[in-house]
DNA sequence: CTCAGGGGAGACAGACCAGTCTTACTCGCT
DNA sequence: AGCGAGTAAGACTGGTCTGTCTCCCCTGAG
């Protein structure tokens, strides 16, 4: 209900108003469970952790690949799949990033959530026996994000480029 | 003025009231000048396209290689140096296109400048000589986007992990 | 000097926002 | 039966926003 409102249109777009209108719930009731708008946003974000990176992603791209190096590249698999949806709505945690800024409470939770992600990436370079997987995350990160921008700009083909990349970076890493 | 404002916390987060305050100007007149708020901005991304993308990046960019490939690669030493600033403020029309979504007029006019952007790379790609132009400078914009949103998260040496899967790309479209 | 027009200052309209509080009702427990 | 807790519905507060309108002053042309 709020994730999807949340997630397809953004937190800020989205008042509780309209949240407590749409699940038929007295705004008390709303207020008795969540002192603030902000703390449902940051369940929210804790929500879209577990719905969208770890379901979606990272439980998908290990079911499509065997050897951990495929399941790594099996990430673009799943974004490419993923951006030709019509309800693609990009990364929450990049959009309230940007959103509310790097300062802001909301903000510094999803670059926290963010770095789960990497932390997710990190433990299958380990697994694909690569070297510095820290840096290998932060630089397969740049990737991922990249290419979610540009699959809001309208490029589908933005996975399959970014896969190409990952390629030449997992090499990299072998040594 | 409203440059500042706008390019630094977002146009969301700038209202009409707090410009017209800070410049001076009543808001008649604010308003005999520009029909609405989002003509306002739509002619701040005219300015960011121009102070930003060619004077900020790509003409720095130019002077800092000789060669061609040596200018494409310095767009990260740019980027390395501006990731550094303590008023370092995201890229724009990312943040508005976020902000608004892609169906958005604003929205739609940042995809626009974003892809101007990639005209000044693949120009660039052009003078080099690279195969596929076109593909390569959509490669490219993700490198140079998603190393922006890590750089947002605090991550300062996203352009030297950029700079170097940019080199890996430069090598795939030379032949 | 006269007068028209532009601009500063700001009130105002109408719509939103987050968050509080009141009223009325229902349900479960004793 | 009676009571208390929880909840729906929604009024309300105090603030924000964009955009319109009024008032008044100042300046420059004839």
């Amino acid at each position: 209900m709020a994730y999807d409102l949340f997630s397809r249109r953004g937190v800020r777009d989205v008042g509780v108003n309209e949240l407590i209108e749409r699940s038929g719930v007295a705004k008390a009731t709303f207020y008795r469970h969540f002192p603030s708008k902000d703390s449902l946003v940051l369940a929210f974000l804790e929500q879209r952790d577990q719905l969208w990176t770890v379901e979606a992603i990272v439980s998908q791209a290990r079911l499509r690949g065997t050897t951990p190096t495929e399941q790594l590249l099996a990430i673009f698999d799943v974004f490419g799949d993923w951006f030709l949806r019509d309800d693609f709505e990009a990364c929450s945690f990049i959009n309230v990033l940007l959103e509310m800024g790097p300062a802001h409470p909301l903000g510094k939770a999803s670059i926290d959530y963010l770095a789960k992600i990497r932390g997710h990436v990190q433990a299958l370079a380990e697994e694909a026996g690569l070297q510095r997987t820290e840096e290998f995350s932060r630089s397969w990160h740049i990737l991922m994000k990249g290419s979610i921008v540009s699959a809001t700009e309208g490029d589908t083909g933005a996975a399959k480029r970014a896969q190409q990349m990952a390629g030449w970076l997992i090499e990299h890493h072998r040594s």
